[in-house]
DNA sequence: TAGATTGTTAATCGATTAACAATC
DNA sequence: TAGATTGTTAATCGATTAACAATC
């Protein structure tokens, strides 16, 4: 991901230098507190948050450092307390609006996926460019025609956009939507994308996660004994 | 007596090392090279590769370089050369047998996602807990019970399993997947797993791609200039 | 041969990790 | 105070990149 940013960095409160690998598992650690919290669970050490998020305690720590300084030494940390720093952090203390583009089945899965919802994140509209979907209602949003993006990017502040078509149709989904205002872009589609700098894009393909474990796997089997 | 992994690197043609950066990789070269053998393109320089691909060409060439010396300097790449050693790098030359278990919204898009096939996997079963879902068909595959995942395991050698549970259930399916020999696992639940040594976790997960997302979208609005 | 482009080198950059001083 | 655990340092490791010699 290529961000090219130059960051005003005078007011001393925000815009700390935070590494990529460490914003990466920003999410992680928000979401293994999470699960400790409904248990009950108010302290924990950094050994075991990074047992939760399965990571080494040392790079735990070293990530939490560039937040801030929110544990407690020979205590730990404040469970409650650090989740919100984070979820502050990352920027989910509030809901963002999305919107989803490409009502298919991965669409339609993602429309239902009721994670959304309580990490930051609200579905807004649901665009396709085929009329035989649209006013179908998937999770109780409308199936809305794709030239209605623009409005619903304003009406809505939507600074995120998910792209789940076809690969062929993806480029031309991204480009709309850089030209409607959305500057980040979640991307399934099997293509590489190219936006503007200043446009972030994250891909998750499928196929290529399979692909990398098969990578491996064809090297567990040829050649290398474990005992 | 302890014996760990010995790697018998006898055989000068197997076990390259290649950097784990470059595997991840690897997958994406080989979607551009399918594309641009489609389009007719029988030679390519790093540099088309690279574009196709989304990255530089240093790197392109840097990675290609772990493989072997499959071009030719002066002229380029031979496409669909290079494609087939890439794919056979990966292992991708024959289809690799997959289960899914969990046919809800996602494994239902999963389950469906053609890609899978031409890509080198093929989806051998459908297994769900839920009685309610036995004998769907998705895809042209039934959908069966969980407790089948051992036989089905045998029957066609399956070593790669993808979870597409809810979090509760997915370690279970885990320890089962591994007590059943699958030694490598995409996992699209919200839970961090625990795996003995020697097998694979690779995990898909959409909020915390949304996450990352919105943490440098925040900090897009917020006192710094992209230029 | 002259031009083009690979494959490799070496420098740089960023991420991980162990160890421990600081301090609750 | 003694024990526990954080936050930071510094060493190591791995990935990226530019530059260019090799060579088609």
């Amino acid at each position: 991901m290529e961000t090219r940013t130059l960051t005003a960095r005078t007011s001393p409160e925000s815009a700390r230098d935070i590494p990529e690998a460490t914003v990466a598992r920003l999410p992680v650690y928000l979401r293994a507190l999470t699960t400790l919290s409904e248990q009950g669970t108010g302290t924990c050490s950094s050994e075991e948050l990074a047992a939760a998020a399965g990571v080494n305690s040392a790079k735990l720590r070293k990530d939490l450092s560039y937040l801030g300084s929110y544990g407690t030494r020979g205590v730990g940390y404040d469970v409650d307390y650090l989740r919100y720093q984070i979820a502050r952090e990352i920027g989910v203390t509030q809901d963002w609006p999305v919107v989803i583009v490409g009502i298919g089945n991965l669409g339609h899965a993602l429309a239902n996926y009721s994670g959304f919802r309580s990490r930051g994140f609200r579905v807004v509209a649901l665009l396709d460019a085929d009329p035989d979907r649209h006013d179908e209602v998937v999770a109780g949003v409308d199936v809305r025609p794709f030239n209605e993006l623009e409005g619903i990017v304003t009406e809505h502040g939507v600074a995120i956009g998910v792209i789940a078509t076809p690969a062929l149709a993806a480029q031309d989904v991204a480009d709309r939507m850089v030209a409607t205002g959305i500057s980040s872009i979640l991307n399934f589609a099997p293509t590489v994308l190219s936006v503007p700098a200043g446009v972030d894009v994250r891909k998750v393909d499928l196929s290529i996660e399979l692909q990398i474990l098969a990578y491996h796997e064809q090297r567990k089997s040829h050649g290398q004994v474990t005992a």
